[in-house]
DNA sequence: GACGACTGGTACAATGAGTGAACCAGTTGT
DNA sequence: ACAACTGGTTCACTCATTGTACCAGTCGTC
């Protein structure tokens, strides 16, 4: 019977949406007043949270500006505000549930979706399109598209399984070589999923979707990541902003 | 960012414990003391819990003796108790999840597993010969065997993803249709798994864990469950002993 | 420059969950 | 009768969290 404090659960959020691409390096989060509204906490809590983000030297704040993504932490980061074990994961095992999970929802899904979310990932995909420069939107509508496929197998164990492992998702971008020209291929790869998924072809969209999930695979793309997460001593793990060479 | 109460969280706890059937209609659950220890809880939380438990009709108190399992709760279960949305979830539903997280586990298995834990696969399964007749610790030493091959896969996440669903596979066993024999079968077929798992035979051992999982679904056996959960409201749920017939 | 509207910084009182210890009151077996 | 268990009750204490109020910087706009 563990008891996490409201304000750890809320470093570990802010954390994971720093570390997914949500907020770059250098840009203002929202007020501690707005994310008392975002988060439903009291501003007390709030300021314990931004307070241990300081600490940690993910954030900056000046009175009277806001606070701000530093580019590079202080100091490591405690494990405890991290997915656990996250030092000996690697994207391989990240990609092995991705596929476990959502091969099987999408096959369910073949049968069940409804043509409300048919009409929603259409939405999604032609958004994304849009946004192939704006990483956070993007990264956000990635998330949304696989989200609701796993909804649409109607199946809630799946959905709660994907919803466990969403930590890891997130930070599966930190792990994930990106480089101009990523953000396109994976629009396609969407829309060719959404397509067998329109037509009911659920061996299509199965292999539509491998092949997404696979193209994220580390060995694929050489480059090396804008953002890398490290392990650096058994308990902690150092998050830090490489410029890509 | 939701608060979930120490006390309610063990009344899930122990009403998955007696669901999964670890908890036999009549027997003594552990003193409040004993609980307290179990669960590093205050004795006020854990007679809270008790508290709750007692009110649904799912215990009985008496003063000086202890608290027992009841044969018919008194009222429905409200769904907080419950697993997320257990009304709308089928054992098909289920099957599907296992499948796709054990099967894609025991195969990184097969080439991650420890000598250790091979052992204690032995050991458990050695164990589950002489419990056919002891249904609590026969369920207990097969959910430890099932835990046992998710770790040996060595991949945190896909451990998350089976701690997440963990619940519904605990009330797998309220909706899995049990018979006399059904006990034996499962035995030889851990065993099979477990031969597999020690020839490293990822093949061998994937298609042992199928049919063992598959041999749980609704169709195989018709007979009616000695335990089944009944969705009575769209907000609660009952749970209800029925005599095999 | 002055103002208003934002930002973070601080203080304080109230609430409520959880703890730990003490003691009472029944039951059970020796 | 007694010791050793069981649940039942009370109380004081800690601490996370809330809600409110107000102070102190910053920034854009009249």
């Amino acid at each position: 019977m563990d008891r996490d404090s409201l304000a750890n659960k809320l470093v570990r959020t802010i954390l994971a949406e720093i570390a997914a691409g949500g907020q770059a390096a250098g840009s203002q989060l929202p007020s501690e007043r707005a994310l008392t509204e975002e988060f439903k906490v009291s501003r007390g809590t709030v300021r314990q949270a931004l307070g241990v983000l300081e600490e940690l030297g993910v954030i900056e704040r000046r009175q009277g500006s806001g606070a701000f993504v530093k580019n590079f932490p202080g100091r490591a980061i405690p494990s405890r505000y991290l997915p656990p074990k996250i030092t000996n994961i690697t994207l391989d095992d990240i990609l092995s549930v991705r596929k476990a999970i959502e091969l099987t929802a999408i096959e369910l899904a073949c049968d069940r979706i409804s043509a409300a979310n048919l009409k929603t990932l259409t939405t999604i995909v032609a958004r994304m399109e849009t946004e192939t420069d704006d990483l956070p939107a993007f990264l956000k509508d990635d998330m949304a598209f696989h989200e609701t496929v796993i909804r649409s197998s109607d199946n809630c164990p799946l959905v709660t399984a994907f919803e466990a492992v969403r930590e890891y998702h997130r930070y599966a971008h930190v792990f994930t070589s990106r480089r101009v020209g990523d953000e396109r291929a994976a629009v396609e790869q969407h829309r060719r999923i959404l397509l067998a998924l329109r037509r009911r072809d659920a061996k299509a969209a199965v292999e539509a979707l491998r092949r997404h999930l696979e193209s994220l695979a580390s060995g694929k793309s050489g480059k090396k990541g804008v953002l890398s997460l490290c392990a650096m001593e058994s308990d902690s793990v150092q998050h830090r902003l490489v410029t890509t060479g």
